[in-house]
DNA sequence: ACATATTTTGAGTGATCGTTCAATTACGTT
DNA sequence: AACGTAATTGAACGATCACTCAAAATATGT
């Protein structure tokens, strides 16, 4: 053994991810990832391999961070539905000022890059596919408790909730009026199909 | 006078559309525009004026073809419901692969977009503002005909609207399903709040 | 203190970015 | 047919792009 890295991993990781997620992949360079993680090239490029590297890397990430969100909203709230709304309402109202970005990066990744990024994109959709793992164990509970109706799929509630962030976080871009958008959230959540 | 241009303004705007709305704004370089639409880089700029001034023009283009698209299933439908939901499922599912984007270029582009660029936000947020008013126009329509009722608030339904396509047209890059994705929208109008 | 293994540095690579402008071309008018 | 005006051309600008690599720095084992 000769010598440690001097840079904390996850810190930049962190940072690198906050970077694409504001400015998304094209609209960030390496030089802005240089300055905003304190990194020369040469290193950066010697630990991650390439832009692309970096940027799966801040998918990853982005992607645990969501995760993590439910697992702490579940500590929040005994009903699986209340932590399904607390999170849509964080994911809408929360980000518009206290996020690098309104929108989700998985989302944002989606609608920015083509088939050049084939790989990327696929890398995005498994990650999105896990979020909505995270919803239907969350409906699926709600069901064992008599919350939702045992009839319903899981599967197409989940896809349901993700339909209503994606599109509550763009319109949100349009309209950021949060007593708007929290009555939106409210009736999505007290009508069909919940 | 002494000369008309040679080039088909109409045609040269569409290219561009079409191109913007593939890559994205970041991603479109002037020269992937040059050889598009066939001109070269000092009839674009003084035709034009820059990159963002021909992105003003895709933009215009842009919303003007969603509101020719609405009149024309006007003229299909007689029920204003039933104008509303084709065109949501002509968003949803035709633009999977007949278009060169399955995302809106207005919604891509809100999400791609930073402060940066406050101005192209600026219009973009008021492009959709324009599309909502044609929805708006709609429902009113079917208030007076009875299909939805008047107690409901027109512009609210027109943004929940709204809300929905852009959530089915994120939702279609993960799982573009047709049928699933039909489904979701047969139930989006036989449910609250049509 | 020295040797070794690994990381860090940053100037530099060729390619491409958005944009400019002097020269050329082409058309309507006289 | 010659003129005047506007459109078109494309080489070139400086800036920036993603990325490389030889040299320098530094932490560890002996």
């Amino acid at each position: 053994m000769a010598k440690a890295a001097k840079f904390d991993r996850e810190e930049v990781i962190d940072k690198a991810t906050n970077l694409y997620w504001k400015k998304g992949f094209h609209a960030t360079s390496m030089r802005n990832l240089q300055d905003e993680i304190d990194m020369r090239p040469g290193s950066i490029y010697a630990t991650f391999g390439s832009k692309d590297g970096l940027f799966k890397e801040a998918l990853r990430n982005y992607t645990d961070m969501g995760i993590e969100l439910v697992d702490q909203y579940r500590n929040k709230h005994q009903s699986p539905v209340a932590v399904l709304k607390a999170i849509v309402k964080n994911l809408v109202l929360d980000t518009i000022d206290d996020a690098p970005n309104g929108v989700c990066m998985l989302a944002k990744t989606l609608s920015e890059l083509t088939e050049v990024h084939q790989e990327l994109i696929d890398i995005t959709r498994a990650h999105l596919g896990e979020i909505a793992d995270e919803f239907v164990k969350l409906i699926e509970e709600a069901q064992q408790l008599g919350e939702i109706k045992k009839e319903r799929n899981a599967q197409e509630l989940a896809n349901y909730v993700q339909v209503q962030i994606a599109g509550l976080r763009t319109f949100a871009k349009i309209n950021g009026d949060r007593e708007m958008l929290e009555s939106m959230i409210e009736s999505t959540f007290s009508n069909h199909p919940f």
